[in-house]
RNA sequence: GCGGGCGUAGCUCAAUGGUAGAGCGCUAGUCUUCCAAACUAGUUACGAGGGUUCGAUUCCCUUCGCCCGCUCCA
């Protein structure tokens, strides 16, 4: 249901977000172009830091991820391997009558009786339509609730939509019986409407020569290039596994209907780790046994022994305390534990991080669940065996350790680890589609590998939104602040409470007067002593309070204001200012030789 | 893509078959000793295209965009 009051809050923001130079429509002064959003100054800044603090997270505080920069435009076999482009290009059809969609490989076989008109009449006005429908009528389902389907399909057709439903006649019913019929809506049981095809890839040419064989893709995720240069990678950083690498990148996708502001957007930026680790049967052989010990919460350093479960609670932990250094508290957060049913075939487990949008659904119980920032996926070895199968080129990688573990291991030991990698190496490739003879044979040399210390890397992959996370920033940071004045004048201001690590700009300098030369000149001087280190502002237009208003538009949390006691006026105050605190119009009193150790030790 | 609503300055809103006005904002100035003060001046719009008309922002059509639902999951 749509929430009227939370809309209002939402525009609210979109209207923020253009006047004060967040977020602008692409193309505008075109008429825009639908699923893109630019950023204007103080948005660019706030993604920057987004950016950045993911990047410090997860590269640079860690030893065990390295970066990587990969192109927008990859080679189409990739998406091929990934299955991307058997996913993304399917084809749909639609119900005439609810006009819910269905993909066309996934309509369940279904037998009944078909009935079939081509049309309705009036008896009372002699108005008519003439239309063919056919509904399927299951073993045990009632002729008339079908024949009443029709009567409100064809009613919607003509004019006298409010006349008596009673008085409609159906023309032309045929019965027909079917068996396993893949035409009807398993929802409506209406026959659906043609194929259609829709490929959520955007396309484009490589080379000037538009044809078939020039057609490549704008990458729908960036992921698919890490596991592309997975080899390169681990050859040339020196890492073993468990490592990851991380990549913030653009995508592009074709959505069927861009929506909710910057959330989902044709063009957007992710920033994905994809974390290799070994599978379960090398960390068993090598620690004597999996820790799968249930813990709450985070589970702490990373150990030999984790398997992909405790390394997929690992992330979704970490990727938490991220959310939560950055200002978006638990509370603002929502979990979603994909059902087997959601899973993708090859996936193990998946857990999103929701937060809750002014947008997002509330259930008849008044919760509001949330909508997906980030989603971390436990893929097993699914990736880099597709690129195996599909590139040719070997995907696995040796393990030292897992060789000398072996060789200690007893026999029986040995045989057990063995068949149960066979067996999963077995599914994998059968469920690929890789006919049985031949994959049991491939399954057979894996498990062989396996015990020479070989084998294709299991990942677990933490994929956030960089837009959809900035909307969350720019929804949670949104406060109103209503005061009245002495006059008795009521007026509602906007303050942007944004962490101060995310904030566009950590610090506003002012003169509190313009028209004193001794005031602007020190004010200068301080801003040019913060601007190095520190995103700044310098302002003197306007009376003082407008100028604070004006930070807490954009989120500034501290403004510096210059003042006659700055100056010397009391002497003991001489080379201090007032710092103002965003939150809470609270003022106290630095030394400006202190200033950037204190801003320093609030921003970082 | 389908169905419903919408489109007037940067923002929030008015008015009109005879080409638009306010408040706030923004810019400059005067003034101003800490929370959108005051005064003066300036700034900016009928989403785009076509049609009907002597004339359209207003009526009609098309298109683009925004919001809501189907879809989707970074």
């Amino acid at each position: 249901m749509a929430e009227p009051k939370e809309n209002v809050l939402m525009e609210k923001i979109v209207s923020l977000c253009k006047r004060r130079g967040f977020v602008f429509q692409s193309s505008e002064i075109y008429g825009g172009i639908n699923g893109f959003w630019d950023y204007g100054p103080l948005g660019a800044e706030l993604k920057r830091n987004v950016k950045d603090l993911w990047w410090q997270a997860m590269t640079r505080h860690r030893e065990d991820v390295v970066g990587l920069e990969a192109t927008i435009i990859m080679a189409p076999q990739i998406w091929r391997a990934s299955g991307h482009v058997d996913t993304f290009a399917d084809l749909m059809r639609e119900c005439p009558v609810t006009r819910k969609r269905v993909r066309t490989d996934q309509v369940e076989p279904r037998s009944g009786v078909v009935y079939r008109f081509t049309g309705a009449e009036f008896t009372t006005t002699g108005a008519k339509v003439e239309k063919s429908l056919a509904l399927l009528v299951e073993k045990g389902g009632h002729p008339e609730s079908a024949r009443k389907r029709a009567r409100e399909f064809f009613l919607e057709s003509l004019p006298e939509a409010k006349a008596d439903l009673a008085a409609l006649v159906l023309l032309g019913e045929q019965t027909q019986p079917v068996e396993n019929s893949i035409d009807f809506h398993p929802d409506s049981n209406v026959e659906l409407g043609p194929s259609r095809p829709f490929n959520l890839m955007l396309q484009t040419w490589v080379g000037p020569i538009q044809s078939d064989e020039n057609v490549a893709y704008l990458r729908p995720e960036t992921a698919q290039a890490i596991f592309a240069q997975f080899k390169n990678v681990h050859e040339t950083s020196r890492q073993k596994l468990p490592f990851g690498i991380a990549q913030i990148g653009k995508a592009f996708r074709n959505e069927v209907t861009p929506r909710n502001f910057t959330f989902r957007s044709r063009e957007f930026e992710q920033m994905e780790l994809e974390f290799f680790i070994k599978p379960d049967e090398a960390v068993e052989a090598i620690s004597g046994a999996v820790n799968t010990q249930p813990v709450e919460g985070h589970p702490g350093e990373p150990q030999a022994d984790w398997g992909w479960q405790k390394w997929h609670q690992y992330w979704v932990e970490e990727r938490v305390r991220f959310y939560e250094g950055i200002g978006l508290s638990r509370n603002t957060l929502g979990f979603h534990i994909q059902t087997p049913e959601e899973l993708a075939h090859y996936a193990r487990a998946t857990t999103d991080i929701l937060f809750k949008f002014p947008f997002s659904k509330v259930d008849e119980a008044g919760n509001v669940k949330g909508d997906e920032l980030e989603g971390i996926a436990a893929r097993s070895d699914f990736d880099l065996s597709q690129h195996e199968r599909f590139s040719g080129k070997p995907m696995g990688v040796f393990d030292e350790e897992l060789r000398t573990a072996w060789g200690k291991l007893t026999p029986e030991k040995q045989a057990e680890l063995t068949q149960r990698y066979y067996e999963a190496r077995f599914k994998y490739l059968t469920k690929s589609g890789v006919a049985p003879e031949a994959a049991e044979k491939e399954a057979r040399e894996d498990a062989v590998g396996l015990s020479k210390g070989q084998y294709i890397p299991h990942v677990i992959e933490p994929s956030a939104g960089v837009d959809r996370l900035i909307l969350a920033l720019l929804a949670n940071a949104y406060t109103e602040v209503t005061e009245t004045d002495a006059k008795g004048k009521s007026e509602t201001r906007v303050v942007m409470k944004f962490h101060p690590r995310v904030a566009p700009i950590k610090v506003g300098v002012f003169p509190l007067l313009k028209n004193k030369p001794e005031l602007v000149a020190k004010a200068r001087e301080i801003f040019n002593l913060l601007k190095r280190d520190f995103a700044c502002f310098y302002d003197e237009s306007g009376a003082i309070g407008r100028r604070y208003a004006r930070q807490d538009e954009a989120g500034t949390p501290f403004c510096v204001t210059v003042d006659f006691d700055t100056l010397g006026e009391k002497p003991e105050l001489l080379d201090t200012v007032t710092l103002r605190h965003r939150d809470d119009s609270r003022q106290e009193r630095l030394a400006i030789r202190d200033l950037p150790a204190w801003l320093r030790e609030r921003l970082s």
